[in-house]
DNA sequence: ATGACGATTTACT
DNA sequence: GTAAATCGTCATA
């Protein structure tokens, strides 16, 4: 008879606890990595993919988020939701990227989702990366290392718009599950990506990633 | 009303 | 390595 302390590991399609995302957003980035993602689409259709990249965003202090300085505007009201939604921006006038949003209330941090592997409904996610696509038969958008590899490709492959906007993220149709954890010796850090407007701030070590996983957007340090 | 810019991706030299 | 694509958002007036 195990102690009544011992706690069961959850299975990977069960949903994380509030207080997962209520920590500061440095703490959640590298958490959220095996992660999975389950999109749930209009016909029941699910697919689902296990996180590899995130980036964390700290808020008031920090020059590159869209929270600096505790700046509030209509497009990043979601970051001063407490921990556990969506946050669903448009950039580029070309591609959507889908945040996490944590911590307490009024904070500003939020977890950038920067790259995925294809776990369940590959073939649908191809189709929808193509249709986005003017050029076929790049093997940016027929292999799964490419495919799900940068934010904006990440949310044409899994249909993520700005429709999920401060979208709960424990059900359907967009969740984020408890999937396969990272060991702490697979996690490599590094500096953010397309940063570099951000002073002092583009230096600092908030961008995580699975060592070695070929689903990257882009090489990463240590 | 206007203009500068961006947590990107792609193609091309 | 560089540059183009493309438009919502925000600051300024």
């Amino acid at each position: 008879m195990p102690p009544t302390t011992t706690k069961k590991s959850p299975r990977p399609t069960d949903p994380l606890p509030t207080s997962f995302y209520t920590r500061p957003a440095d703490a959640v980035a590298p958490d959220l990595l095996g992660r999975f993602i389950i999109r749930t689409l209009d016909d029941g259709t699910k697919l689902i993919a296990q996180i590899i990249e995130t980036e964390a965003y700290l808020g008031s202090p920090d020059r590159a988020s869209h929270a600096h300085g505790g700046r509030r505007t209509p497009r990043n009201q979601p970051l001063y939701q407490p921990g556990g939604c969506a946050y669903v921006y448009f950039i580029y006038g070309m591609y959507e990227c889908f945040n996490i949003v944590t911590g307490t209330a009024d904070n500003g941090d939020a977890v950038l989702i920067r790259a995925a592997a294809p776990i369940r409904g590959e073939d649908l996610m191809l189709a929808n990366r193509r249709r986005h696509s003017r050029s076929r038969g790049n093997p940016r958008h027929t292999t799964p290392d490419f495919l799900m590899g940068g934010p904006g490709k990440l949310c044409q492959a899994l249909l993520i718009d700005r429709s999920h906007n401060l979208h709960p993220i424990h059900r359907p149709p967009l969740q984020i599950t408890a999937g396969i954890p990272a060991a702490p010796a697979e996690i490599r850090t590094g500096p953010r990506i397309g940063i570099d407007y951000a002073g002092d701030a583009r230096h600092w070590p908030l961008r995580f990633a699975l060592a070695g996983h070929p689903a990257m957007s882009r090489p990463i340090l240590r």
